[in-house]
RNA sequence: GCCGGCUUAGCUCAGCUGGUAGAGCAUCUGAUUUGUAAUCAGAGGGUCGGGGGUUCGAGUCCCUCAGCCGGCACCA
């Protein structure tokens, strides 16, 4: 006998060789049946899999959402390989994990497969899961494991066993069949999966991650428990394509790209005006904040970068050239050799310490075309960059004043859910390991005394410094590293960067990079996403447009445009022959947040309507021309003006 | 950079198996002076991303370059 402890605590006796699923019929028929698999001892295990001895087991249902999910999705993953394989012979099968939102799987073949093609997989797949085959788990010798895989081809899975540890089981699920090395658990069987899936896309993707490595194929599908859930999926990623900022940036007339220059954003007047208000409203925020501003050349003489060790790494991306002058100039691809020439520029005391430099510095970098989206990855951007030169002992301090005021920031900008990953050294890197560890131990003291969850990203810093990374989410789930601070003992080195101390020597400061919106242009686009369009007044390129109903009421429009610009509000009139729901429509299409409506009634009255974007139940408000003022005044200042 | 897809009027898009391009919106002109998401009518506008090729003939097939899109790799 074996003594099965539940979660509450209870605890039941089971034949030697009993499973999960006789705990579960033990306990009731439709727990038999609605239970997914177990956890035994904290381990991932199949309900058909026997217990091997005394242990602590919890029974996975739909409800464990989480868990439910990650297990269906794995499940569907293998039913597309397992159809993949049935319809195209000679296609061999490589890793197919859940991620978020579904699951994909890495398949290696010469023929590309298409979209089209995926009409007839995901039948074959329904197929699989009306016949209800039972997952099996086997355990395999390693090695006749590896021959087995290699005689059938399949020369990538049997590098998968090859390079499991030596002691590691190999286990191996079988559906009908079609089997595949894999760690488990699955469902009792495919007929569990349901039919929530839906094949969404064909990628490439190189083998084990590395560009080295052969090209796959990868085919990403989304599952879920039921219809249901599926549909509100497909609905949310519908909806997210609606706020993409390429869309939106277009019908608010905000840019544009245009192929003479890939990767650059050619701004019109709207957004530049909403650039320009980040520029503002960050200038204002690092004044308070005790930096001081500077700039510093676009272009410098190549051997910049040859000391700060850029060239070398990446070269290749900078944008350079030689005149006829015989010397090699570089646009700067960052601004750190810039700010570090105007510290290096006279003497500097220990008194001035922590220098905070900051500069809106437009960079320019060549990355590959693959890599261009938008304006969240561009080749041409502007950095709200600062350098804050500092002593040792003032290190920690001013990491810890510079993530405060990076979240402070983001709040204002209403993200409170932003991720924060602590990198340290790579692989390719300057600087003795002993710097590396003083420096790493600083950066990762102080995102700890803020006392923050982060996730940690291992060989993923600079090559000078280990760095935070502060990572907001777009529209449809993807991620984008905005700000950064970046802890560096190496740079300071190789510019000989000194102070005079108290004692009169000459000392080495530490200095910290740092961006807050990371770039400029990234940071627009996500704001464009993260409020569908409708941004925040204060940011709001064109804030009111005061609109006519007839043209009696031209005069008084012109009024009110004069009044509220002179109140300091941005304001347009439309004046022009057409129905007011055609100007209603229009304005509230382009995101303008104010349509003041003004027709004979308000003219006499010298009031004015104001209709506000979609705020629910307050559509429309009549008030004095004065109280609007007042009224739209406040919702105009920013924030940080506010407190 | 790699894999796949796409590229037709300012915008969004249609154009079957090759036979010299269409729609809606926008623009312009005229009419309409209209109370909160598209007033009516008329007109102009593209040689189909660039280049090359196959063909009697190509937007439609092939090659090539570029840009964009979805991933991967990269991201100071």
């Amino acid at each position: 006998m074996i003594k099965i402890t539940l979660p509450d605590g209870s605890v039941r006796e089971l034949e030697d060789g009993a499973s999960p699923l006789d705990l579960a019929l033990g306990i009731s028929k439709s727990l038999a049946k609605a239970a997914l698999f177990a956890k035994v001892n904290g381990q991932d295990w199949d309900l058909k899999r026997p217990f091997e001895g005394d242990s602590d087991v919890a029974l996975i249902t739909k409800k464990d959402e989480v868990e439910a999910l990650e297990l269906v999705r794995h499940d569907t993953a293998h039913i597309l390989a397992q159809a993949v394989q049935d319809l195209y012979p000679g296609t061999q099968v490589t890793i197919g994990p859940a991620i978020e939102n579904g699951f994909y799987y890495d398949f290696a073949r010469e023929e590309p497969f298409s979209t089209e093609d995926f009409e007839a997989i995901e039948k074959r797949m329904r197929e699989i899961v009306d016949a209800n085959l039972p997952f099996e788990r086997e355990v395999w010798d390693r090695d006749e494991a590896i021959a087995k895989f290699k005689e059938m081809g399949e020369s990538f899975k049997a590098e998968l066993i090859e390079d499991l540890p030596a002691g590691e089981p190999i286990t191996i699920y079988r559906q009908g069949e079609w089997f595949d090395l894999c760690r488990g658990p699955h469902l009792p069987s495919t007929g569990k999966i349901g039919k929530a899936f839906k094949l969404m896309k064909v990628a490439g993707a190189y083998w084990r991650g590395d560009h080295r490595n052969a090209q796959l194929q990868r085919i990403y599908g989304t599952a879920w428990l039921d219809d249901k859930q599926l549909k509100a999926h497909l609905h949310r990623l519908e909806e997210a394509e609606k706020r993409d900022h390429r869309r939106l940036g277009k019908q608010m007339g905000l840019f544009h790209f245009q192929e003479e220059g890939p990767g650059s954003i050619f701004w019109h007047p709207n957004g530049w005006s909403l650039f320009q208000s980040l520029i503002s409203y960050m200038r204002r925020r690092q004044e308070n904040a005790g930096y001081v501003e500077i700039n510093t050349p676009d272009l410098l003489d190549y051997s910049l970068w040859e000391t700060s060790g850029h060239a070398e790494k990446f070269g290749e991306n900078m944008y350079s050239t030689v005149m006829p002058d015989d010397r090699k100039y570089a646009l700067k691809p960052m601004n750190c050799p810039g700010g570090v020439q105007v510290y290096n520029f006279g003497q500097r005391s220990y008194r001035e310490l922590p220098l905070r430099m900051a500069e809106f510095g437009k960079v320019h970098r060549y990355e590959p075309s693959g890599a261009l989206h938008g304006m969240m990855r561009v080749r041409h951007f502007t950095q709200d960059d600062a350098h804050i030169f500092c002593t040792p002992e003032q290190l920690q301090d001013e990491c810890l004043k510079v993530v405060d005021l990076i979240l402070d920031i983001y709040k204002d900008f209403g993200f409170d859910d932003v991720r924060i990953k602590f990198s340290d050294r790579p692989e390719a890197r300057i600087g003795d390991d002993e710097v590396w560890d003083k420096s790493e131990a600083a950066l990762k003291h102080a995102l700890e005394a803020t006392g923050l969850p982060y996730g940690y990203n291992p060989g993923e810093g600079a090559f000078y410094g280990p760095k935070l990374e502060f990572v907001l989410r777009d529209a449809i789930g993807r991620d984008w590293q905005c700000g950064t601070i970046q802890v560096d003992f190496n740079l300071p080195e190789r510019f000989d960067v000194t102070f005079t101390g108290e004692d009169g020597a000459d000392h080495r400061p530490v200095m910290l990079h740092r961006a807050l919106f990371g770039s400029l242009e990234r940071f627009t686009g996500i704001l464009i996403e993260h409020y569908a369009g409708k941004l925040p007044f204060w940011l709001a390129p064109r804030q009111i447009v005061v609109a006519t109903i007839t043209s009696d009421a031209d005069g008084y429009a012109e009024e009110v445009r004069q009044a509220m610009s002179d109140a300091g509000l941005r304001v347009e009139t439309d004046l022009r022959n057409e129905k007011i729901n055609y100007k209603v429509r229009e304005h509230s299409v382009g995101k303008v947040p104010v349509i003041a409506v003004v027709g004979r009634k308000e003219a006499e009255e010298g009031a004015v309507a104001l209709r506000f974007l979609g705020e629910e139940g307050r559509t429309q408000e009549v008030m004095s021309l004065a109280d609007a003022i007042a009224q739209l005044g406040d919702k105009a200042t920013p924030p940080d003006l506010k407190r």
